[in-house]
DNA sequence: GTCTCTAATGCAACGAGTCGCAATAAGGAA
DNA sequence: TTCCTTATTGCGACTCGTTGCATTAGAGAC
């Protein structure tokens, strides 16, 4: 409830305008602290707000975003997940094989914006990273399984 | 041409067959050093076998990428471009306000990628990142702005 | 060269997400 | 409270990429 009117207040501090979709988009984040589809934010929007068009959903997500209340993340299922944005960062390692997901924490990232910003001057958005790869059980799946595909 | 012919050389020792499609796909990744987007990989493919399914060079592309000869990257202009696999290996930071884009060296990630490495067994695929964020010139032109927005 | 197995293709339908544009409504001003 | 400006919505069409399935064709065996 807090969080709910802290985005409100972020969105018309921005200012944007305070409509019926976006708040019941607000809400649903506010309310669901794991990653959602934006299939699933739908639903559930509409289990308030019925009548609500996926055009607005997806854009009430793309401002949330821009305005870093809301993390985008292609965890490599298909489609894009959602998050409200949360303190301390945290971030995923993902195994392209097993699809095996490991939250990792942010410290091991901070170096690499620290780099960032000193060699280069940017300020790297790394606030939800998806580390693609092959974790430890399928490397030793991969080295067994490696020696049929010779033929 | 030597590269080609290294390309066509892979797909077969992984057991794979070798169409005039894939061996077409091949022939346009080897000329082109650059990004490329699947469209414009379809195009030059057609140039030199006309009627070729759209089908067949996105799955061409996916097993390229699974044998690790092309990197596939989504650097933020809504389509995904694809390269052939270059040592070393290069990043890209991306403003997301000006949609510059900075080539950085490898060197920058190989910390991240043995610390992964080391913890967590995890053996991430750090070919081709792309980090997006704010450059340092857009960090200047926010924050004369922001005062603006404080109506 | 011919046969056979099954990987790979072509096609058409689908799914996620985006976009242009006319209609609507938020919210500041009067 | 009413008016006005323009940001936002709803809608339908569109794009990029994926998938299921029947058909085709590599390539090893004979």
């Amino acid at each position: 409830m807090t969080r709910h009117v802290e985005l409100v207040q972020a969105l018309r501090r921005s200012g944007h305008r305070l409509t019926p979709q976006r708040e019941s988009v607000l809400t649903v984040m506010a309310e669901n602290a794991q990653h959602l589809t934006a299939e699933e934010i739908l639903a559930r929007v509409r289990a308030r707000y019925p009548y609500l068009n996926k055009s607005a959903v997806y854009r009430a997500l793309a401002l949330l975003t821009e305005l870093g209340l809301v993390n985008q993340t292609d965890l490599g299922r298909g489609r894009v997940e959602y998050e409200l944005h949360r303190h301390p960062h945290h971030h995923h390692l993902i195994c392209r094989r097993c699809q095996q997901m490991t939250q990792i924490d942010h410290a091991l990232l901070a170096t690499l914006g620290e780099k960032l910003a000193r060699d280069f001057g940017f300020q790297a958005d790394l606030d939800h990273f998806a580390i693609f790869g092959t974790c430890k059980k399928c490397q030793t799946r991969a080295s067994k399984h490696s020696k049929r595909h010779s033929h």
